[in-house]
Order: structure tokens, then sequence, then C-alpha cells
DNA sequence: GCGCTGGCTTGATCAGGGTCAATCCACGGC
DNA sequence: GCCGTGGATTGACCCTGATCAAGCCAGCGC
């Protein structure tokens, strides 16, 4: 939530430069362009400044314009049930795209909302689609960032269904861990930018659940926790675990999820 | 799983027909294309013969080449865990695309399986990108499709994650039929393509639970079910169950899943 | 007819995790 | 300094739904 030290500043230094040259270009949009047709797709591409936490970046029912990569920070999306209650849908970390949900209906599904400072690239979907008929190869990496959010989703739905709520913690630690890995950032020790009440709505367990996990994850050794800060002692346990081998944990009790 | 008298007949000859007279033309990928642009579509799509119950359309792993279009029949897609069980991840009825999570790695993130006689249509992926990018209808349309399937499995998930096992049941049935009404089929009397089994797993409930609740169901005159077949026979107390709001059912206990 | 098989139903029991409630802790205002 | 607030933790209790187990029913081969 707080913007220790030099993160920042190196980000406001990256404002300013291009496509070509962020650090987020081989997840992103740009992956697979070649240098002649970068332009292009600068073209099509506004840079905001950053947004402060709990910043609405678009809400549900809001028309559609735009899609959103996420450069630096973090965003949750939610959607408002029929009965009223919230649902957080996912967290957004640098070089996810937000925004797809929209395409379908020309509006928005859900709400997205900044969990920390945050800045984000708007890409006006009119233009990536123009750019996109013109550069096979943004074409192409546009369907896959698509169905990139799509495997994510699905992965997901898995651990509602079948996991234990241990095991729903652990998988989820561990995503966040193999993201901050695959974006050059320290692995085992991070800062939760969410809340435990967006991590249990996220994974289906109320606060408590949450909360006791974690003492419980601490006891046994695998991390540490401080409010927002985490780090992982053992990640390999913390991986068995979310594999659904619960072993050293407790004893030996193996118990396989619905059979 | 059979296929009772006529239907299977108007299909076959459907199956002749073109893109332009197919049934499903409002839901699929045709939808914005105006007729000038539609035999460069139907150039694309290949058809194929009806396939019988339990055939594997792709499997898991397999290279992705293609997307599917349901015609007629249904299928599951199902995805194997890392600690061996499965997950059925959807069902898929006639208008949906199915193949969209390969598109990111190239191949195929689950398996996709007929529940009964069913046919499809085949669109290889490099045919559609071509023809696509010199018609923007058929991009606009073929994103929509995408985001359709994106939205559809965020409400799954939404289920998943805050739901009673009641609600959850009702839902899957309030959809089943709503998708149904959709199709312009009858939306009050269907014959359930999938086994028990594979509702429990897309609800993330075991199959004595989903029993359980159809017997209940039936006591509280929701409905009517023996075997596959299927009879709706308040629709709207069952919506009203979907949607969390549990009143007569049994006496007034009100009971807000998750706080 | 008979028995087998596989899918489905129903009952009894148990525990994972939700509910309720008290407390703690960090932070901010004054 | 003091208190208020909101998020987080911990404990006691109990309900929903999973587990274990027995039976039922339809279809099929012989």
């Amino acid at each position: 939530m707080t913007d220790p030290s030099g993160e920042t500043v190196v980000d406001i230094a990256r404002l300013r430069r291009s496509c070509g040259a962020c650090a987020l270009s081989q997840l992103c949009l740009p992956a697979t362009i070649g240098h002649e047709d970068m332009p292009k797709l600068e073209a099509a591409v506004r840079q905001h400044r950053p947004l402060d936490a709990g910043r609405t970046l678009f809400a549900e029912g809001s028309p559609f314009n735009e899609l959103h990569v996420v450069r630096s920070g973090s965003l949750k999306t939610v959607s408002v049930q029929s009965d009223g209650t919230e649902q957080v849908l996912g967290f957004h970390l640098p070089g996810d795209v937000v925004g797809l949900d929209a395409v379908a209906e020309g509006q928005h599904r859900c709400t997205a909302m900044t969990l920390e400072r945050t800045t984000v690239c708007d890409i006006p979907f009119n233009a990536i689609e123009d750019v996109a008929r013109r550069v096979p190869g943004l074409q192409r990496q546009l369907y896959r960032v698509i169905s990139r959010e799509f495997v994510r989703d699905q992965e997901h739905l898995a651990t509602m269904g079948r996991k234990q709520a241990p095991e729903r913690l652990a998988i989820f630690l561990k995503s966040l861990s193999d993201r901050r890995r695959a974006l050059g950032l320290e692995p085992l020790e991070l800062t939760l930018s969410m809340s435990r009440s967006d991590i249990g709505n996220y994974l289906g367990l109320v606060i408590e659940t949450v909360s006791r996990l974690f003492s419980r994850f601490q006891d046994e050794g695998l991390l540490t926790v401080q409010r927002r800060a985490l780090r992982i002692l053992d990640y390999d346990a913390l991986a068995r675990l979310a594999a659904g081998m619960n072993d050293a944990t407790e004893g030996s009790r193996q118990r396989s999820p619905l059979r």
C-alpha cells in the first residue's frame, strides 16, 4: 500500500519509455512483434499516471472502450452477485491484461480496483483491432494473452471445486510466488497487497479460516507472516501441499478430496 | 445418449447446409457478417459427421489446430489435476465454442468428450485468423464469442466460491434451462446428457449430495426427475433458490453464505 | 428366466470449516 | 498521552456436506 523506497521511482522513470523498452515486453502484447512494427503498437497505447490504492479502474456495467495492462502494482477484479455479496474473481499483477470480460457484451461484467499504488497502460480496443489486422504477430499474441487469462480462470475453478482449505491457500501463495519469479522479482519474500478478506473471498473461505491457516503454516515452518509481509521459508513443502500431498504436515492421514 | 425419433434426422439434413442457413448462426460466428462475406467464412469451416457418445474430440496435451463449434448434442471438458483426479470444467451445448484454452500455449489444456451423439463444426485456427483479418465483423464476433466463454467461467467461479450445495444445483439446472430457451428449445423438459457424477464433479459436490438434492427438489415440488429425464415444475422457485433466497423451501432460516 | 454390472438412491456417521464472539494490534486523530 | 476504528487473530460451538455402507433399479448377456 505504501511505496517503500526506490521501486516507484524506477517505475516513474520507465513511464516515459516505449513498449520496446518496457520490462514487461516479453509477457505483454509486444512479445512477438518485430522492431519495424513496434511503433504501430506504441501509437495505440496510452500511459496513465499512477493510481492510488482503492481506486476504480472500471466499474461493472460501464461501457467498454479499452483494455488495460498492469505495469506496476496490483489490482483485484470483483463482481456483485445477485444476492448482493461480492465475489473476488482475480488478482492482477504486472503483465496481466484486464478488461477482457467486457468484449462480449460491450460493457464490463466486473469492477477492477487497485490494491496499492498502481500504473496501467490503456489500449483502446478499436485501435488494437486496427493494428492487429495489419500486424499478424500482434493478432496472434492478443489471442494468446486472452487465452492465458482463460486458462488461469480454469485452474482457479479446479481449485475451488476439488481442494481443501489448506491446499487452496497453498496454491494461492505458490501462484503468487511463481508469478513474481516470472516477473524477475524476489519470489520468496513479498508484500500481500490484498486483505485477508480479499484472499478469503477469492478462495471461497471465510476470513477466520484464512487467518487460522496462516498461523498453522507458520507453526509448521512453511512461512512467516506479519500483517502483509510474507516470507516463504519452505517453498518445496508449500508446493507439495498445493499439489495435494499433505505429507509431514499432519501425520499421514491421506485424504483424497471428493474420492 | 439415445437419439429418440426425429431430432437427429433433422440434424443430418442440416449438415449439408451452409453457415448462412444454420440454425445457430445468431449465436455462432456468422452473427454479424454480411451476406457478401459469408462464403469467405464458409470456406474455412469444415463439417464433421456425428460422433457417438463418449468420444474424445481433443485430448489434454494434444497440439492445437482448430476451434470447434457444437452444432447438436453436447460435450464436457475435463482436466486432470496434479493429484490425478479429474475436474469437469464445463458442459457445452449447441452454439458453444470449445478449444479456446489451447490458443495460449498451442496445445490443449483440457480434454473434450461427447456426452451423447454430437455434431461439431471444425474451424482451422489459421484459416479463421486469415478470414477475420479481411472481415472486421468476424474479427469482432470472434472476440465476442471468446469473451462469452470467459464470462461463463467467471460466473461458475462465483458459484463455486460463495454458494451452498442446493443453490449450486439450482443454478446449474436453471442455466441448462435458460440455455435451452436461448436455443429455441423447450426449456422446462430436458434430458440430462451428463451423469450424476459429472454434475457433482462440475459443481464441487459428491454424487450422493447431488442425488439427495434431486430427491429433495422433487419432494418440494420444484421438479420431477427419473434417471436422465428432467421436468421443471416450478421454474420461478428454482430461480429464487438459485438467486440465494431459499424461501418456502425449508421454513425461514435465512442463511447468508459466507456472511 | 438368472445373475451381473454400473449408475443411482438412501441412511448413518463424522469432520472440515463456517458462525458467533471476544480480544488483540497498528494506526490515526486529537 | 488517550481513545476510536478496522483489520487480524484465536477460541468454542455446531451445521453442511463428505464419507462409509447398504440397497435399488434398468439394461444386458446368456
